[in-house]
DNA sequence: TCTAAAGTATATAAAATCAATAGACATAAT
DNA sequence: ATTATGTCTATTGATTTTATATACTTTAGA
């Protein structure tokens, strides 16, 4: 698994909307400007959050977006697998892979087989309802940094 | 962790030394024909191998490449950690990271340390003595496939 | 000594992916 | 109407990945 700029933004949105949830739709704006990314790359993203059903917008002057679910429906896992790819290190570990000389006697795949089976065990079970809380309480914090 | 060709080619490169470990040095070509690999690429991966310590060379007319070590101490985490980079999914996970906006409450930090954490200790404990030791095994199965 | 077979080194190109930007358009509140 | 928003498509620039090309060095053996 890699997790590219796209997909930390991605991951970074969504986080956004789950703590924001009760609060109506959040303009791309609002989002880019507390999660650090540019707003027009963010815009694409949004889209294909969209095209995924992950989220819904609000067109006009005052629309914006929120989530298609609650927070506790969604894990860190699907998101990441829509916008960044399947989770496996090597595409061999899915079979029906061309370009591995021979299958079946590849001695690496069972070992790319547990990291892909490691990895999805950690990031589909992290919903962003746990993420957003976790915010939120640090956010109540006093940091008392310089 | 991703896998490139370039870590594919090296891994199997490393594999295949440590099957013929015991009869002396291997040449590119044969290495190259067996993994299935462009011998012109694979070269530089074997000077790359070369220069990080993990195997040696012999030039001249019947020249070739050998292990430095023996195949019980080389595990497939140095190798893709050498050729491919740190096992980390995201950059933020090593401490001293810029672009991240702010660190201290980053929540998804400690996901992608489990998922490093968990990637490494399957990695860091499987040796090449163990995967040539497979392949022999397996090559001694007669298949019967068509 | 000559030759052939092998590794060494550097440069370049081709392809793919990633990241970002630009600009025209659609929608809806006021 | 105006303004603030989301929608859509295209394009550009940068980087990484993958591969090829070319010249050079070394060594065994005839």
């Amino acid at each position: 698994m890699k997790i590219t700029h796209k997909g930390d933004y991605a991951l970074k949105a969504v986080l956004d909307l789950a703590v924001h949830y009760d609060e109506g739709v959040v303009t791309i704006q609002a989002i880019a400007k507390r999660i650090d990314a540019p707003s027009k790359f963010l815009e694409q993203v949004l889209l294909e959050l969209k095209r995924g059903g992950f989220i819904e917008s609000r067109r006009g002057k005052i629309g914006g977006y929120m989530l298609s679910k609650p927070p506790q429906d969604i894990t860190l896992g699907e998101i990441i697998r829509f916008v960044d790819g399947p989770l496996e290190p090597i595409a061999c570990v899915n079979k029906g892979y061309a370009d591995c000389h021979d299958l079946h006697t590849c001695v690496f795949r069972p070992v790319w087989q547990k990291v892909f089976q490691a990895t999805s065990a950690i990031v589909d079970h992290v919903t962003f309802e746990t993420l957003a809380r976790e915010v939120k309480a640090s956010e109540n914090i006093p940091t008392y940094s310089i």
